[in-house]
DNA sequence: ACCAACACTTCGGTTTTATCGGACAAAAAC
DNA sequence: GTTTTTGTCCGATAAAACCGAAGTGTTGGT
């Protein structure tokens, strides 16, 4: 619970800011009475005493500057929500601030994504892109309206969020012309000595990868590892390695990054979810993300 | 004028966290007519509607959202607010914010400091170090005390601040040994064609080192300028070229850089200033900074 | 289709809080 | 010493926050 008066907060900015009662009283229209008692309620609130007597004025004690910085920083604040309320571009768009991870196909967010410019709305999208954890946080800040990520939020964590499994897809894949061409024979043994990118092992993909090669028993040369999906993408456009990539995308990857799928993973799919603050009154634009039901793209195993 | 009543925020944060007014209710041990009443008036105060009814529940409008991401920040200052009050390691000492200038030599900075170590009190220095025009603005937040530079603040700019010099420093031209040993003889003419170090344009300090060379006929080889002091004394002690300080600090430049003066620049002095907020209480610290006279090291001119 | 349960609003009257006038104390200026 | 300035204490008053009772609209069950 919050035990801090706000008003009696503003008196004292406006005190220290003017440098003596008399003065805020004057600018805040009030009784310099009114002042003096506000600011010692404040001040018995608090514990401490944030002025003290210094000839017939005043003088900031330490606790009173340290409260002075927050006071601060809580004031503009305050100015700041007045004025974004009242700027007139918020008018009909809706906005909505998604975090991505980094981890995850940016083609796949864009596609999940998607959904919410359906809406009878004019809808305006606020992307971040970073590492889980940053983004879990900026969620409990409501910087952020939703997460989509490629595992469910910790459970029993200090932070009360809401995950969902927005959809399994089916992985495959994908490489070069060239090099596709040089390893289309005998797949998947065609793999064994080839030249591959795979995502770090923050990714929750990574480990399934690992063991359908395993399981296959195929050992491709791993010549990059990759926090981040669309520099994977990009060094697996130049032909570097083979990378692996959601089948659903088959389509976008040819276009755009001139690659083709080589094969299927059976039973690796990317999981995706999205992860929002849990508490009743959620997002339009989260509700519709959500809705769209767990169609797996691709059945996870064939 | 902040005209947001912080206590109807504060309920509107609670209703949005819990999703609805009843539960909010609960949680602040209020009767759910009061919650009602006090948001529709902070919604009049604002000039929108925060919550639109949903059913028989509510769901935050864009307003709403927006207003919410401030909220969050606004509250969790407060509760820092207290929490930084009561912790309990700021009961004797005073804490003494300063920004320093890039490029205002360091060890004047420090010698200037000195002062407030003698204070009756215990006294933190919490320093900081960064451009010109940064630092105002930490000064205008209260993230800093004072800032220590080498020229006042702008005149009838938006910030309201107050600047006092603290000194003038008759400046001189150092060298490590053997460069001092190459060029003493003749000494300005000396410098003709010696390698030189200066501050950039941004110094106020730069443009008066450039008359007295012109004024004195002499064109040094400059091989580099410099934002940042430490960085150009750290290039100087290695002897790349002669540079200029103050002459007060001859001392300790040869114990910590092993350069020595190799002769004054008359005329060319430079003008230290401490910046601070304008109110009538100021730190204690920068009172007794400040009150340290205008004592001029050296007479600017000989 | 109807009724009960639920969630919020509206309208008084009551309680709490904020505010101000008057009297007073302390320091500084004269 | 007297006056001026600045802040504090006390009691009355104005403003606000708060709650009980009654009312509207929505949902969900039968």
């Amino acid at each position: 619970m919050n035990n801090l008066n706000f008003k009696h907060l503003y008196y004292f900015w406006v005190v220290a800011q003017e440098g003596s009662m008399t003065r805020a009283a004057e600018r805040l229209d009030l009784a310099i009475q009114t002042i003096s008692g506000q600011l010692s309620l404040l001040e018995r609130q608090l514990g401490k005493s944030l002025f003290a007597a210094q000839g017939r004025g005043l003088a900031l004690t330490e606790a009173g500057r340290q409260a002075l910085g927050y006071a601060d920083q809580i004031f503009q604040l305050g100015d700041a929500l007045v004025e974004a309320l009242n700027s007139s571009d918020n008018e009909n768009t809706l906005r909505l601030r998604v975090g991505i991870s980094d981890g995850i196909p940016k083609l796949l967010a864009y596609r999940l994504l998607s959904s919410v410019y359906k809406m009878p709305l004019d809808v305006r999208l606020i992307c971040d892109e970073g590492e889980f954890e940053t983004l879990l946080a900026d969620l409990a800040l409501h910087r952020l309206d939703v997460v989509l990520t490629d595992r469910p939020a910790p459970i029993g964590g200090n932070l009360k969020v809401f995950s969902k499994r927005l959809g399994d897809f089916a992985t495959g894949i994908f490489g070069s012309v060239s090099l596709v061409d040089r390893t289309k024979a005998g797949f998947p043994q065609s793999l064994d000595g080839a030249p591959m990118l795979l995502p770090t092992r923050h990714n929750a993909l990574r480990s399934r990868i690992d063991r359908w090669l395993e399981q296959n028993g195929v050992r491709p040369r791993i010549v990059g590892e990759f926090e981040d999906s669309a520099l994977l993408n990009t060094f697996g456009r130049e032909g570097l390695g083979l990378f692996t990539a959601p089948l659903a995308l088959a389509e976008q990857i040819a276009e755009q990054l001139g690659a083709q799928a080589l094969g299927a993973m059976n039973g690796v799919s990317e999981h995706i979810y999205a992860i929002s603050n849990e508490r009743r009154i959620r997002h339009p634009a989260v509700e519709v993300l959500c809705a769209a039901s767990p169609q797996d793209e691709t059945p996870a195993a064939v």
